[in-house]
DNA sequence: GCAAAGGTAAACCATATGGTTCACCGTCAG
DNA sequence: CTGACGGTGAACCATATGGTTTACCTTTGC
């Protein structure tokens, strides 16, 4: 079910939170001040990427505390890795197909 | 600007119509048979898809044939890697700094 | 104990998305 | 030539998405 995951990486606002996130973990408020946008929407991208398994969140005080997730990205490469081996595989096929006629 | 691509991906839909074209070029009619979908509405899927520059098409007579681009996931792939190496790099750099102290 | 700070829930809105049907057009076969 | 086939454009619909504002709750600092 990696459709999830990429559905989530397809938002540029969520993209960019990811990529924020893979330099450390930060508050849900950093994360929302470099943005025009306010904290709550902020939020609900963060809860997507939760929910897809890419961020994990933690409600210390106050402050809720967001971080990637070691494994994010691991289904993402598998698929993407299979997918490509798949590809070139299906291209030396065709290829010694060709050399053959 | 990759989002195009995983948001392209991120549709269960488009995500099989990819996986079916990895095992070769196909016609519209093709890719929609085993759904339960309508022809216009893969055909819309096919677009999107052509427009975040995963597939390509032509048209051949009466019949349109959708094979995936040679370069369809390199963009996907490369972003991936990256984001893992600067994630395990930053892991790297919080596991030495717990040695130290 | 009070005020400010950080976050959250709820209501709401505009637009995008994923799908349908129907009418129609070009192409291929008999 | 004509009919069936594959695809396309348009109109339409329901729901999902991405955002807002407002009110409120909890924690923290003085």
């Amino acid at each position: 079910m990696v459709h999830r995951q990429f559905a989530a990486l397809g938002d540029p606002t969520r993209l960019a939170i990811v990529e924020r996130l893979a330099c450390g973990p930060t508050s849900a408020g950093d994360l929302a001040a470099p943005t025009t946008m306010s904290l709550p929407a902020v939020l609900k991208h963060v809860r997507v990427l939760e929910e897809a398994g890419l961020v994990t969140t933690v409600k210390r005080g106050r402050v809720r505390e967001c971080r990637l997730r070691d494994d994010a990205l691991v289904a993402v490469a598998t698929w993407t890795a299979q997918q490509q081996a798949l590809w070139s595989t299906r291209l030396d096929a065709l290829g010694t197909l060709l050399e053959e006629t």
